[in-house]
DNA sequence: TGATCCGGATTGGTAAACCAATGTGGCGAT
DNA sequence: ATCGCCACATTGGTTTACCAATCCGGATCA
């Protein structure tokens, strides 16, 4: 059935052009007229006559560019050229943009203390055990790096405990947010921590307390260490 | 009052909710209807309906959906998921297959509640009085739709309190999850809620607890408030 | 039996009237 | 003269009816 368009033939080449060539001629207009951010541009039934097309293809190419962040629109206002930046996508580089690592450490320390309370009442007694064996291994971490990866895998093991997919996403958004926007401060180089490091004695008081299953003691152990981790973060102390 | 240069207050979050209700919804419907490339979704007249949204709002979506690349659409035929595979909705997506409309809202139980008491400690006084505003206004909501938009943002406004932006994408990514897991549950063509909805008072309360500055009253209240909202929502009650 | 063609149903697209938010300017009271 | 207020013009947004491309099922004919 490919006999369409014998009749009225149009032109094939015009199609792609007709479908976003007011966003293009859009665009250009723009650039054209070195508009400068928080400058106003022609009302749409004045442009749309200005660029040779319906009102309809202009607001269609208007909202492609609204949707990427380059204008605003109001009503009774006008359309105005965006300023500075495009806010658009909200992945995890956009936000850290716009926070900071003490920020982020609040965060923590109000989301993780709540997910090891809930993992007190959820985690299996084999996922204690697992905890446990992480811990010991970070003890006897031979390097910074390494320990790092045993304290992070440590915590998740927490977030994977309280047994919620949601809750663990929320937890590892926020951890991704943590390694993006925290990270400059760690000094990778350092050598591993002793045995007697603070936060083996924090991590074994969590332990003992989902162990127990005694939630609020372990939203509260959750809530001691994550205090002396931001303490050391911004002390710059060990 | 200038709108253009607000800079002091770091209003930095009002990216989806307000102006793209449609699109989220959409990208919700996608990625909960795991459709694959090339397979068409319903036309607009039925999803628009389905989503609760206008004609206009759903088309607007899908133009940018279109500028994007995720979909084409073709006179007569339809509107099909675009070829090249769509790797960016894969977050929320992903989680919302392998999660639970009662995890979600657990986790929502957990999070929000400390978010509260956050928002007791940091909200300014305008943002209070902002926060008393909306809940007059989902008062007075005409239609079920328009309240649950106000008790959208009626949540927002608190993380939004909380002044910490890391902890508003938490929220954000939970509402998303939300949004696409719980879906299905939502009546949108109820009748708007009485003004003795359980709900106006449970906000009432919350908002008390944020203007006496008293944190512990507000993570209460806020728990209290998502249990009755769970319940509501398991129980098929009103 | 099979292909072909036609007419209606379906679906995305379009145009124009209408609406609501905003800005502007003049008018009158003080 | 100055301030407040109100009517009107401006501007982006929304609604509604309609259009054009496509699909589908049955009628028609070789």
């Amino acid at each position: 059935m490919e006999l369409i368009g014998e009749l009225d033939a149009p032109r094939i080449g015009a199609l792609q052009l007709d479908g976003d060539g007011a966003l293009v001629q859009l665009r250009a207009f723009i650039a054209r007229s070195d508009l400068s951010p928080l400058d106003r541009l022609p009302p749409e039934r004045e442009l749309c006559e200005t660029l040779g097309v319906t009102r309809n293809e202009l607001r269609k190419a208007l909202t492609i560019l609204e949707a990427e962040g380059a204008v605003t629109r109001h009503v009774g206002r006008g359309t105005f050229i965006a300023e500075g930046e495009r806010p658009a996508e909200q992945g995890i580089g956009a936000i850290a943009k716009r926070t900071s690592p003490r920020a982020v450490m609040r965060a923590r320390f109000l989301i993780e203390p709540v997910i090891a309370e809930e993992a007190a009442q959820m985690a299996t007694q084999e996922q204690v055990e697992n905890l446990i064996a992480t811990n010991a291994q970070a003890r006897a971490a031979g390097s910074w790096r390494e320990y790092e990866t045993l304290d992070n895998q440590f915590h998740r093991q927490i977030a994977e405990a309280a047994d919620n997919v949601a809750l663990l996403a929320m937890f590892d958004q926020l951890n991704a947010l943590r390694r993006t926007v925290v990270w400059g401060r760690m000094r990778s180089d350092r050598p591993a921590p002793g045995p007697d490091h603070h936060s083996f004695a924090q991590h074994a008081a969590i332990l003992g307390a989902l162990s127990d299953r005694d939630g609020a003691l372990a939203r509260k152990a959750m809530q001691s260490h994550l205090s002396a981790v931001a303490d050391r973060l911004f002390s710059n102390a060990d």
